[in-house]
DNA sequence: CGCATTTCCTGGAGGC
DNA sequence: TGCCTCCAGGAAATGC
């Protein structure tokens, strides 16, 4: 499940392999997963030099001149790798591009198709699902635009997961910054006060850069562009850890479901209060 | 407005 | 061993 911190790693490594080389040939071996300018894909992104590699939200996004780009969302199974040309791709393996001169190629692998890839030239904006409007960057909104986006009867937990009032997190940092915060997620968020909004947004760039130091988190599929895995799974205090005891005082975690997703917290550490 | 439900999709887990 | 069913889950559409 890539999520901000998978997303910045994949970005950082394809960075490196990317920026400065020319794409060679492209194969798209599963049409459906490409959107936007899709005519004449294959023919437009030949010969283009790569001028950067970003991170918005959860995209991904190559630059190329001129004027084009490819939008990467990598849903829950997505995965874009550098391999050896000469290796087998895995399953599931949908679009190969090579890389002018080199012997890898970029690799967009996605099983269950939850996530896709956009075209775009000219400077337009991809449009489509996964393609939505989105909020303020978590590692770079003002406490006071925070506690703004606080001013809300959504629950917590269901409030810091809509990506358009705040980019990036997922299941798993949601329910890590919440936990360290000691904010219980079905919290009404509007009855969060300044000095725990204030905590909030401190756990929140904390654990994600802590994540980003580690390469993310790897449960089950993510991995980075280099094929590894991430290891701030190592560092979970309650991300898939029901019935297990809460690191900070004992009490098992429990496991709720809000917003028809898995929430994890500790009722002792994360207290819901009694008089709302 | 906010929340639950449904849809997309596959691999993995559990039941028998 | 193998078949079947169920389930997770990011995002968005729909219903209440």
């Amino acid at each position: 499940m890539p999520e901000l911190p998978e997303v910045e790693t994949i970005a950082r490594q394809l960075r490196a392999a990317l920026v400065g080389h020319h794409f060679g040939r492209a194969v798209l071996l599963r049409p459906d997963v490409l959107h936007g300018e899709v005519r004449g894909f294959a023919r437009s992104i030949v010969d283009r030099r790569v001028v950067a590699v970003d991170r918005r939200a959860k995209r991904l996004i190559i630059t190329f001149q001129p004027q084009a780009q490819l939008f990467f969302h990598l849903g829950m199974s997505g995965r874009v790798v550098m391999e050896n040309v000469t290796a087998p791709p895995a399953k599931h393996t949908h679009l190969r591009i090579a890389i002018r001169g080199n012997e890898t190629e970029l690799r967009f692998i996605d099983p269950r198709r939850f996530g896709g890839i956009w075209f775009v030239t000219k400077g337009k904006e991809p449009a489509g699902r996964g393609m939505g409007e989105v909020g303020p960057e978590p590692l770079e909104i003002k406490l006071s635009d925070f506690r703004h986006l606080l001013q809300r009867r959504a629950r917590i937990k269901s409030l810091l997961m809509d990506q358009r009032r705040i980019a990036g997190l997922g299941n798993i940092y949601c329910c890590e910054a919440l936990h360290r915060a000691g904010i219980h997620p079905l919290t009404p968020a509007h009855s969060i006060d300044s000095p725990d909004a204030a905590r909030l947004l401190r756990e929140i760039k904390s654990v994600l850069r802590h994540a980003i130091r580690f390469e993310g988190s790897t449960y089950m599929d993510y991995r980075g562009a280099n094929g590894e895995p991430g290891s701030f799974q190592r560092f979970h205090r309650v991300y898939q850890r029901e019935d297990q005891p809460c690191l900070a005082c004992q009490r098992p975690i429990e496991r709720i479901v809000t917003s028809g997703r898995s929430t994890f917290f500790c009722p002792r550490c994360q207290p819901l209060s009694p008089n709302l």
